[in-house]
RNA sequence: GGGCCAGUAGCUCAGUUGGUUAGAGCGCACGCCUGAUAAGCGUGAGGUCGGCAGUUCAAAUCUGCCCUGGCCCA
């Protein structure tokens, strides 16, 4: 049979990761990645150009975890998928290295912490140390990039603290300056007074604290109306010394009332019975009046604070001018919540107060001029401006200042009020307080406008992004505090003059140098001294702080201002700074060419991180007329990127965040690499141990673990055999029997001490208590690895499967070992059965696709066809997905596909391989199958690569490669399939998809009737609903007789069939019920009564018919109807969409002795397996039975020779049977076999 | 507290220009098949579509309110 075996046998073991290990091993040896970068290179054909990636740079100072995993699967397939479609895609890596995150994790590894110590310790080094921790898990990075496949220039990345990209963002400042759009403000930050530092919003989440503090409602006397006081409520009286405003909201009903002495109070209308009742007091109401007429009254500071300013006015843009401050504000934060309705605004302190103030600052002509009233230093200590309060620390200031206001009648009333409000989390007893602190802004408002514009051009997806969570954030939009009091991350780039304030902000180094050529001689010095210096800290703190220009208006010295950027302004200059444009040459074309990006793709926490600062800066810098002066030519929205693909998050089995410290994260490597996870072996002597195992022992060669790590492993049931070794010595692994323990915490293994002793570690001291987080930093003898011995892991196709084809992108995703097994088995496993099957045949046929053609398309057998057009059909509609980035829609045509092939495809074909070669007609026949199977092999190795592109490889490398040596080296290569429309028949594919509806519903009449499929029938009727698909069925008759195992199929008409079936009217609904309305219901019930087979015959005859309900005639055509038919009660039947099905039962001898035949068969093919017999080895057979089964077998004796492959076939009388020989019985009758290979 | 997203079978998820038998896979039960074989396949049970109201001839789908979870913001 065959004489050679063109493909390489797929083996049955199924070891992804090794297998993927080969694949990468392949593109790096043959440098597959670059040379798809080129067109030259490809064999796409001519190139279509560039499509335009950004990377989005993830901070190089942290772990990949699983949702990196999600966003790189996603990052991948589309310019993998662009890239056989012949466009150039570059894909430059990049890395985001500023930020606190660096400087924190420094400080833990100095042992230090807060500003002052870094300052002890000294900046140089400390941004050295920087420096050099920012590329701390390279490592880990590169090894998941390769792992998981996907394909970035790693090389050439782009670093966010190398010399040419701080340039490029100096730059980009520059513009901004030049534009008026850079501003120095304040920015309220939660600040910690003792330590002298702001911390992140993060930080300030980890440590709050329930506390008490002052409740104070205190009174504002309106001016020209004495007596008369606004009621405001607050909980920080320490800030009221320089409260600048009052606020209400406009809409809000509010009331002046009585109070005392014939004093007024005004408060909200709906707050003022609970405040009438905390004083004791009637509080009648003497006037009703809105919110807004309020707004703009002024009133009397309840402390001289800021007396000086009293009278002071500010020039108002739209001219005239206005008092600066003590003036009725409207602000929409403004609640019925609490307090009275009239909320303290204190400018300094509390992010909505700030922001009502810069709302307000923004009316005059020189808002820069207006002084900011804060009464606090840094220090959390009222200044001389508190008058008799300086020198308190803010808390111990409260209560005075209470006692002064109650001196003066100010005080309405005050208590205690309990609140969480946050603490330092390095020192607990400190408080944090808002603080505002000089900080420097983009006017991002000024030009919020082209922004939305701009965002309304974007595609996005999913699409409610745009006018929800982006279009919010943007509509909301406030300036952009861009300045940070830090040490490590690009310099803001304004120099300011000493003598006369100017400002100047160069954007390059060589700028700088054209103003003072000796600007970097002590750096240059230092690095001649040091040459371990790092070249790029040329640009960074604190060298560039010592870095002076002199003034052009005034000879002065300029110096730079101290702070440092917001490290999302640097991630927003990737498109350009990455190409270290403008000053770089050639960056111009470059630029030029990938700008905007066609495709971006992050998780939805980048909503207001990277895409804003994207849209914005682009925004801000790339007016049309910046666009023209840079020969960047006319632009138009959207840019810098046309469509975003925005991610959801990855959690747990359970939906929950995956966390490191909680320890419900699957690790990575369980699904790249090895099932396996680390633990801390415990003692069972521990009493907390003690507890949880109630006095059950621990016996050696037993370990218990969390039923949650159990798990997390993918095992089932009550225990399961494990390996397990120390974390440095893999070639040592003993068995072990793993169980769950309830209540035990994660990545702690309660083992026996002898086991423990045998593995050579040692319990852990802290026994529970160690944390989840430490178990990879323990010591090499207190750690364990717990490994699932008997199934590989899914490897990293079954990875990036898994974000595409368990639900859309941007859904969260419940991530675990078992679900991307589970997608793995429907699609990659499943298609790999089908390719090892064809391997199969094709090898021992020796089938090459190089040397035999078989029958044009048109010409093969109807499967063949149907397979075609299936893939066909997928081709079309995964590029009509892809081309939107619906990944997952893609994903989902695929598996459809495979479970075509897999299981109708192959099903029904497999007869049509095992043909034997002498007859010219089934040989052909099998070489179309062979083919047709082939060339779908082929295609879906095309159309796959994107997704699961070492699969895909391997696929293509043994179908493709090893018969056409000469084609291109790479499925990676080669260009995406298009759909060959030729061989795309829908009225086919309609009549499959019926064909095996009906076979479904003829496998359920057996089923329901305990008729097994092999024992065969005389006879099934078919009835299909819609006469115009039963006419084109008819030719399917002997595929559906097969399937289902019966003599003949009919095709019938209702009413042929003795009453087994009947017809079912309905109204259309959707046709009718505009244009009928109420009266579809009664029609139903109308039609429910009526004669069905009556008025079918008259619709097929009429065309129409008239229907009466509730007195009126109506008239229905057939469009307005739905007829369907359906089995009637009794019959050995079953009805769906498409038809009924109904199965004659009745056995005949005859029938009865093929079934009989169909077993016997059974039984050899058995002892062809107990033989171990290969696919082409022939039989030497007896078998021996009764009379009744040495009739059958005669009678059937050549379809058993056939489909056994007997060399020969001796039938005997059971009494001749060998004594050994193992005896069956079928129904009544006994036999026994007798064989050996021939 | 606000915004956005989600809630559909035991589990994981599809499904909306509103249209009358709400789908798939896994798991489970029963069974088939035995030339892809430590594979392959079929059938079935299982759903008040988170709850309550409303709009409509008709609601998983539209509207309002509420509950639960996630994310972002405060």
């Amino acid at each position: 049979m065959s004489e050679k075996s063109v493909f390489e046998t797929v083996t049955g073991e199924l070891d992804f990761p090794s297998e993927e290990a080969k694949i990468a091993a392949f593109w790096k040896a043959n440098d597959i990645f670059a040379r798809t970068l080129s067109a030259d290179s490809r064999a796409t054909g001519p190139s279509k150009g560039p499509f335009v990636f950004y990377e989005g740079p993830p901070t190089a100072n942290g772990m990949p975890h699983n949702g990196h995993a999600l966003t790189r699967s996603i990052k991948d397939v589309v310019p993998r998928y662009k890239t056989m479609c012949g466009y150039d895609v570059p894909r430059k890596a990049g890395w985001d290295t500023h930020g606190l995150p660096v400087e924190v994790e420094v400080e833990k590894d100095l042992g230090i912490h807060g500003k002052a110590e870094i300052e002890a310790y000294g900046i140089k080094p400390f941004v050295q140390k920087c420096i050099e921790s920012v590329f701390r898990y390279t490592e880990a990075w590169e090894r998941n990039t390769e792992l998981i496949g996907y394909w970035l220039d790693t090389e050439n990345a782009y670093v966010t603290y190398h010399q040419s990209y701080i340039e490029s963002v100096w730059w980009a400042l520059s513009e901004l300056h030049k534009k008026g759009l850079l501003y120095r403000g304040h920015k309220v930050c939660w600040w910690w007074p003792q330590g002298g530092t702001a911390l992140s919003a993060a930080e300030v989440g980890w440590n709050y604290k329930s506390v008490e503090d002052p409740s104070a409602f205190v009174a504002f006397e309106l001016e020209g109306e004495p007596g008369t006081h606004l009621c405001v409520w607050t909980t920080t009286p320490w800030t009221l010394p320089s409260n600048g405003y009052a606020a209400v909201r406009g809409g809000l009903d509010y009331v002046v009332c009585d109070w005392k002495d014939g004093k007024k109070l005004i408060v909200a209308a709906a707050l003022r019975e609970g405040l009438a009742k905390k004083l004791g007091l009637e509080l009648t109401v003497l006037v009703s009046l809105k919110g807004r007429d309020l707004v703009g009254r002024r009133y009397v500071p309840c402390m001289d604070t800021f007396g000086a300013l009293r009278d002071a006015k500010a020039d108002l843009k739209e001219g005239g001018a206005a008092p600066l401050y003590w003036r009725v504000l409207d602000a929409d934060f403004v609640t019925l919540d609490a307090g009275t309705g009239i909320v303290h605004i204190a400018p300094a302190f509390g992010e909505d107060d700030n922001n009502a103030h810069k709302l307000e600052l923004r009316r005059y002509r020189e808002p820069d001029e207006v002084p900011l009233l804060c009464a606090v230093g840094p220090d959390g200590k009222m200044t001389a401006e508190a008058g008799a309060f300086e020198g308190l620390w803010i808390k111990d200031a409260d209560p005075k200042i209470l006692a002064d206001l109650d001196a003066r009648g100010l005080l309405v009333f005050s208590e205690k009020y309990r609140h969480d409000y946050p603490y330092c989390w390095r020192a607990d007893e400190d408080p944090l307080m808002q603080l505002a602190r000089p900080a420097w802004y983009i006017r991002t408002t000024d030009r919020i406008g082209d922004a939305i514009a701009n965002n309304q051009a974007v595609t996005w997806l999913p699409e409610h992004i745009k006018d929800g969570r982006f279009g919010d954030f943007l509509r909301n939009n406030v300036d952009w505090a861009l300045s940070r009091e830090r040490y490590w991350g690009t310099p803001l780039n304004v120099w300011v003059c000493e003598g006369c304030g100017a400002e100047h902000a160069p954007a390059s180094v060589a700028e700088i140098e054209q103003r003072n050529p000796h600007a970097f001689d002590a750096f240059r010095a230092a690095r001649a001294a040091d040459p371990s210096l790092n070249e790029h800290l040329i640009v960074h703190k604190p060298w560039i702080d010592e870095v002076t220009l002199p003034c052009e208006a005034c000879q002065g010295t300029m110096r730079r201002v101290t702070e440092v950027i917001d490290c999302w302004f640097d991630s927003g200059c990737m498109p350009f700074a990455q190409l270290g444009f403008p000053h770089k040459e050639g960056s111009q074309a470059e630029f030029s060419q990938r700008w905007p990006a066609d495709f971006i793709s992050e998780a939805i926490d980048q909503t207001r991180g990277w895409f804003y600062s994207l849209l914005m800066i682009s925004t801000l810098v790339f007016d049309e007329a910046t666009c023209e002066r840079l020969g960047l030519g006319k632009r138009s929205y959207p840019h810098p990127y046309k469509a975003c693909v925005v991610l959801g998050h990855v959690g747990d089995r359970e939906g929950k965040k995956e966390s490191k410290s909680k320890g419900n994260y699957t690790p990575p490597d369980i699904i790249l690499e090895r099932v396996r996870i680390e633990f801390a072996p415990v003692s069972p002597d521990d009493p907390a141990v003690q507890k949880l195992l109630r006095g059950k022992p621990v016996e050696a060669g037993a370990v218990y673990a969390a039923r949650e790590d159990y798990e997390g492993l993918d095992l089932t049931g009550d225990e399961a055999h494990v390996m397990m070794y120390r974390g440095d010595r893999h070639d040592d692994a003993r068995p072990m029997t793993l169980k769950a323990l309830k209540g035990l915490p994660r990545r702690v293994l309660v083992m026996a001490p002898e086991d423990a002793a045998s593995l050579s570690v040692k319990p852990n001291a802290q026994g529970l208590a160690v944390k989840v987080v430490d178990v990879p930093r323990l010591p090499q003898n207190e750690r364990v690895f717990v490994e699932d011995p008997t199934r590989p892991a899914p490897g990293a196709d079954a990875f990036r499967w898994f974000f595409y084809a368990s639900s859309p992108p941007w859904t969260n995703t419940r991530h675990s070992l078992s679900n991307v097994r589970l997608l793995q088995k429907d699609f990659l496993i499943k298609l790999r059965n089908v390719y090892s099957f064809f391997v199969i045949y094709a090898n021992i046929d020796g089938f090459d696709p190089a040397k035999v053609t078989a029958n044009p398309m048109a010409q093969r057998s109807i499967l063949d066809r149907w397979i075609a057009s299936e893939v066909a059909l997928t081709v079309r509609e995964v590029k009509k997905h892809l081309d939107g980035f619906g990944i997952y829609e893609a994903s989902q045509r695929i598996v459809d596909v495979v479970d075509a092939l897999s299981n109708w495809y192959v099903r029904r074909s497999r007869s049509r391989f095992w043909a034997p070669a002498g007859d010219a007609t089934l040989a052909a026949d099998k070489l179309d199958a062979t083919t047709t199977l082939y060339e779908s092999l082929v295609t879906l190795s095309k159309l796959i690569a994107p997704f699961v592109p070492f699969f895909a490889e391997g696929l293509y490398q043994n179908l493709v490669r090893r018969a056409w040596p000469d084609a291109p080296q790479s499925v990676h290569l080669v260009a995406y399939p298009d759909a060959d429309e030729s061989l795309i028949d829908e009225s086919l594919a309609a009549e499959m998809r019926a064909v095996r509806e009906l076979v479904s519903l003829g496998l359920q009449v057996r089923s329901d009737n305990r008729l097994r499929v092999r024992q065969p029938l005389g006879r099934a009727d078919v009835v299909v609903s819609d006469r115009a698909l039963a006419a084109s069925l008819a030719s399917y008759g002997p595929l559906i007789a097969e399937e289902l195992n019966v003599h003949e199929v009919r095709w019938l008409e209702p009413g042929q069939e003795a009453g087994a079936v009947h017809y079912r009217l309905k109204p259309n609904f959707r046709a009718l019920g505009p244009r009928i309305g109420k009266k579809v219901q009664a029609l139903k019930q109308a039609l429910e009564r009526a004669d069905a087979a009556r008025l079918h015959a008259e619709l097929s005859r009429e065309g129409k018919v008239v229907v009466d309900v509730e007195g009126e005639g109506i008239d229905l055509s057939g469009e307005e109807l739905d007829i369907a038919v359906v089995a009637s009660e009794g019959f050995a039947a079953a009805g769906g969409r498409t038809g009924v099905v109904v199965l004659h039962t009745e056995l005949t001898p005859e029938l009865r002795d093929e079934g009989l035949a169909r077993d016997v068969l059974a039984k050899v093919q058995q002892k062809r397996k107990d033989l171990g017999l290969a696919f082409t080895d022939k039989l030497a057979l007896t078998i021996y039975g009764s009379e009744r089964i040495m009739r059958v077998v005669e009678a059937a004796r050549s379809t058993i020779a056939e489909e056994a492959l007997c060399a020969s076939l001796v039938v005997a009388p059971l009494t001749d049977a060998p004594a050994t020989a193992a005896i069956f019985a079928i129904e009544a009758e006994e036999l026994a076999l007798d064989g050996t290979k021939a």
